[in-house]
DNA sequence: AATGAATGAGACTTCATTCAT
DNA sequence: CATGAATGAAGTCTCATTCAT
């Protein structure tokens, strides 16, 4: 009884404080489910607030507008994104390979790379093109990923004596193969999977690296 | 007179199928011009038949709906897609090599890959995820690329003796590597070009069949 | 039988042009009765189109705003009144005296100091404190109206050689007092009406005039 | 102690009445400042508590709902109108000249005659055509002021023996001036100001009473 | 008393589709 | 065949009002 009645107290005050966030995550979630759902163009006031289960008159309280809510569902992906692979690279051993591949494995992270999610950052692609604030959001975070990774290839490269293409070329085929790769996760998830992508982009690092990298065995 | 009344029904017949297709093809071709320039969302019967310099009514009269107007365009475009690879591989030499290449070359080829094209087929890949209408079509002409491929693949493995992954995890990577380079060109156009991602493809191949793939200088 | 045909034809092909002008009268009218019974403030799109009978989407169709309506049904009244009072003054007699009467008659026509169209005056004047457009557009027509009367009072003093106020002023004071018996006529319609508010006006020029104005008989 | 206590309770309940009537003023201010700013169109619980300073809940504690809060403060500027220019009438020397000139001069007054204040006005008279409730509350005073108009004109009449209109054409056309002038002042704050309305009545007085007021210079 | 998150009716606007011409 | 005015459903957004805290 003394529990419950500590308990009360205890999330009485913090909710108060908490309330405003808590509604816009529940909102930014509820906006992902119904965009992997509908859309993007599918995706309306009406279908977020009822799988919020909330009144439609709420988005605009918390969000000023629908275009706010869908850029900062964008934002809060791309953090989570970001997120995982920095941590990724920061808690993986001290070597490169170790570190390069814990951003690989990140990538292809069952928290990350759902179909849902996958679903969500194709739509939001097919926008980019034509909303500079989606690109630049995701420009940001990919150029900090993409330093990352030609600073670890060098690593790597001169580590081994490689003749292989420069660490930047290699780089860029890392980061086409990583789109490429979820892009077809999402259409053809019966051929393409995580753990299948995953072991591609090993098997590519090894026929650059056969000395660092194992080749998976298919 | 007689000569003069079959000439006009003669003429008259067929310019009325031609007329017809002549404004499908006006119609599809301002729709790609449309989603390029306003994305699926943006774009309207409006501004597809102001671009086609024609008047609001005609798209239901052509197309029935703008939802058929949307898979008839995707489909012109899949079409085109196969036709140039297709040809591009039945045109050149009688090597897998040569075939192979003709195939990659073909997917970065001026008149598929531009970025009006790119920024269209992305808009669809977006709503591909939920438009199983759209995937299928997709898949089709994906899947006998795939296995034509796999052929040509299987060909330089046994020819080269090769110790690499099966000709199937070759053909996929290669799969996401068309995409995701395809998505990189339009995203970030400063760093990827047709020429660089082509290039990139092709160190790829070399790096696994060095004997029948020459490093590309970058 | 033939007339009738020929009427038909007659009518259709200006029907066509007409059309769009006739829509647009169609629903001005149809917003000033809805400002004169709901006010500003409660005339929607839908009590407009309903009053004019016609279905809701219209008026973005030809105003493309129900901002723009607002403007454009201000603009016609400006000019109805405007048109009217100068039509009056030059259909007037060669003097001075009969045509500062006939501005002063046409402000109290029948057709253009109703009660409806007062309404809807004042309620414009009540938002142009803060849009800037509605003033001008009433701005335009008054400073017209108003050095008309300077010139045509300036002559009346001179060919009387009264000892009055600067003409300039005098207009002024008719100025407000046209606005502010129009008001009064508005708000106490027992107490005033276009008779005696046009006698109250000639009153006033006949104790500044009153060799040029009779006193009228209350 | 006692004293204390005491002291507490009776300041507690006069200051919690109190308090009550300070609220509905702060939030009556704040509404004439918001018409004055955005319009009765523009004019929201939002923008008035904002002004306020206050959250958005209290209006409806204070006043129960949007509407009465606008009556209110519609009756608020009527009071603080009668009272001015009954205070101006009784304070005035005891001829009717004094008097009624005090009552002109009320009008114009500093702190009535402001272009905020007008401007609030306006707009409600804007609305007042269809709402039976605003114009019954400003006829209440309007009609006191007239008959003392009327009492006051008629003994200068009968103390100069003037020859003019009867006393109750000549208070209409004083309070058509009045609204006119203040109408003129709010659209034209350039050409008219509270100086030169004042001067226009008072030359409008002189030329029908000439022995009684002198012509303003202008 | 006061707060402000939440609600939901209703406003404006867009746009696919229809149909008379 | 083609036009474009007209329709009306549906979407976004606003805002008066409520109510738990």
């Amino acid at each position: 009884m003394i529990k419950v009645a500590e308990k009360k107290t205890r999330e009485k005050a913090p909710r108060r404080t908490e309330s405003k966030e808590v509604r816009r995550a529940q909102l930014i979630d509820a906006t992902i489910t119904s965009i992997s759902k509908h859309g993007i163009g599918g995706t309306t006031m009406s279908t977020v607030t009822e799988i919020a289960g909330l009144s439609i008159g709420i988005v605009n309280f918390h969000f000023q507008s629908k275009h706010n809510l869908f850029e900062e569902t964008l934002v809060h992906l791309a953090h989570e994104h970001h997120d995982k692979w920095l941590n990724a690279y920061r808690d993986a051993g001290l070597g490169s390979v170790e570190k390069l591949s814990a951003i690989v494995a990140a990538h292809f992270h069952p928290s990350i790379c759902t179909r849902k999610k996958l679903s969500v950052w194709f739509a939001f692609y097919g926008e980019a093109g034509r909303r500079a604030i989606y690109r630049s959001l995701l420009d940001d975070i990919d150029v900090e990923r993409f330093d990352l990774s030609v600073h670890l290839l060098q690593s790597i490269i001169e580590d081994g004596g490689y003749k292989v293409p420069p660490a930047e070329k290699i780089a860029l085929t890392l980061e086409g193969l990583y789109d490429g790769l979820c892009l077809n996760i999402l259409m053809y998830p019966d051929v393409f999977s995580r753990k299948t992508a995953e072991a591609q982009i090993f098997a590519y690092l090894a026929s650059l690296f056969p000395n660092h990298f194992d080749r998976p065995v298919f």
